[in-house]
DNA sequence: TCGAACCCTCACATTGATGTGAAGGTCAAG
DNA sequence: CTTGACCTTCACATCAATGTGAGGGTTCGA
């Protein structure tokens, strides 16, 4: 598929996908015409920058830990460097950090939400 | 305390407290000089604020939420609007969304580092 | 009374993720 | 062969969060 087809089906600007290519998150194969030729994973790889963008990482970050996430487990042990797995065990905790957030603050407004809920129906 | 002890107490620059009240996010008593004091309970909400901040959510949205989180439930009915409750609800749903994100990669992330430092002790 | 260490406001700079549009090439259908 | 819907690159704009520093007031201890 091209650009048009990837952007629709992943709800992404086209601008955002050439961000993305730019920022080494994706890559596109080109046509002999010079346009972008993308194949199905692409959806979900899309997907996942975006859920990962919005959870508050920053590109260089997702950069780093989208090669863990091949599915067929292949480890490309030029990568592992030290400071590699240092960095990765840094976002994995920061990550850790940052699920605790949420959870409380998200239990938080939901209770919130019940009470005031509960309120208005028996008020009501 | 003072704006230079909230600052070293949260790890926060001072600019960035600044910020946060200029944003409604936190308020400060002043002194007759036009100092601004805290009390200790700022130092807790500076703490959320940043977490949330770094979970990707901007200042308009903690804004919203964060008279949610008052331990001593008291809800301002006056703010229990129904776009306000759309609103919450609407958060609550994205939060829960960035958790599973962020869970599912947490774990890949891990998993990953789990078998390079298996291959890295058993190859050594 | 002076200097250090605070505090204030104001304002401009930067960074990352985006929006937007110009200027132009490609291609299929009428 | 032209029109419309694609695509390209390039570049400037915006927005939120943050850095930085100027210019100036306050407080306290030597």
């Amino acid at each position: 598929m091209r650009i048009g087809e990837l952007s629709e089906r992943t709800g992404t600007p086209r601008r955002l996908l050439r961000y993305y290519e730019e920022q080494g998150l994706i890559v596109a194969d080109r046509l002999p015409n010079g346009y972008r030729v993308y194949d199905g994973s692409n959806v979900d790889r899309v997907m996942q920058i975006r859920g990962l963008l919005d959870a508050g990482l920053p590109t260089r970050i997702i950069k780093q830990i989208l090669p863990c996430l091949n599915k067929p487990r292949v480890i490309h042990f030029p990568d592992a460097t030290p400071e590699m797995l240092a960095t990765l065990e840094n976002e994995r905790d920061r990550m850790t950090d940052r699920i605790r957030c949420l959870t409380r603050n998200r239990d938080a407004v939901a209770e919130y939400l019940d009470v005031v809920r509960e309120k208005l129906t028996a008020g009501a």
